[in-house]
DNA sequence: AATTTTAGTATCGACACGATACTATCGAAA
DNA sequence: TTTCGATAGTATCGTGTCGATACTAAAATT
């Protein structure tokens, strides 16, 4: 029984990506798993930039996530806020510095040349897989079984109700139900 | 400046393979970057089974990795051989305990349905990301351009000279260059 | 023979990670 | 409305990762 060959290649991107957080990182002190860390909470929308959402994301336990969150807010690179409705729930978000080191990260990245229909072939595998396994899709709020569009530029979240604004709908939701 | 979508994909996809790797290991009581050691060692050909080339593919100091496949060697997953030719070169190989864990991880993997066309386009990706990097490809030992094929069932690599017995050709190897 | 390069180990400190135990808040049921 | 369970999160401990630095030994070069 050996692995298929697409799992091999993922594996050596996966060991390159690291690689690339673990550089990004390096200079600011912060190792690959807090610039990962950092990344999510960059694409997280409103439902989703919370400690338990960080940690479903990345298969973790809460309290692991619960240690890496606090060293990025000592480092500054991390706000936290209460939540209005309930008072358990802890609002995550980057400050200036935080925002700024991932946009270098972006920015080298985006010089990488790639195939054009890249993107939905990798779309495939994410969604076959996570199928496989029955986990949460983290997919864009946009492309959601409970994405509505009211009118031009007014959107709503099926689930929840509530209004979504501008950038929202872009971002990566925990609640995500890929289309039937 | 925000990363292209291809990236974003492959973060989510890193994820989940980084849990598959815990998954995996944590009965054994093995972490994530010891079982992707062990899943590299089982795929190096005979010019890659070595602490420096783990420390070359993973992007990591030979110290980090020392300490990981000493870990490693002390339960039991991994044997250490000294080579003949140099002294100072340490050969690495899994334990009949290794390699059952990598192949029950192999067959939870071969279970994920995926497109057939797959495997091309990861490949394009890696070798453009790789190009814009300038780092080793580590490909397979056969899609080398130094592979040579000189009758059915017998190989040469033309970099070392040296004759490739079979099931080499379909590892990684360190000194891959991908062809012209 | 002297020097440089390469392969690898040893040790330290910061942090990741899971396990366990804990607090606080929310929500539902009696 | 009190009780009870579920949910969100933190605190602490032990093992291991990781980079930095310093080191040994063998090979390659000059």
């Amino acid at each position: 029984m050996t692995a298929p060959l697409w799992f091999d290649l993922l594996e050596r991107l996966a060991a390159v990506l690291d690689e690339e957080l673990r550089r990004a990182g390096a200079s600011a002190g912060l190792n690959a798993s807090q610039v990962a860390v950092l990344r999510y909470l960059s694409k997280a929308n409103q439902y989703s930039n919370t400690p338990s959402a960080v940690a479903a994301y990345f298969g973790l336990t809460k309290g692991t996530v619960s240690q890496t969150l606090l060293a990025l807010t000592r480092g500054g690179w991390l706000r936290r806020s209460p939540d209005a409705r309930d008072r358990r729930v802890v609002r995550l978000a980057l400050t200036r510095r935080g925002e700024a080191l991932i946009r270098r990260l972006a920015g080298r990245i985006a010089a990488v040349g790639v195939p054009e229909d890249l993107a939905p072939h990798l779309e495939r595998l994410l969604r076959n897989w996570q199928q496989a396994r029955g986990g949460l899709s983290f997919g864009l709020c946009r492309s959601c079984r409970y994405f509505l569009t009211l009118e031009e530029d007014r959107f709503q979240c099926g689930l929840t109700g509530e209004r979504l604004l501008m950038p929202q709908p872009l971002k990566i939701c925990r609640e995500h139900a890929p289309a039937a």
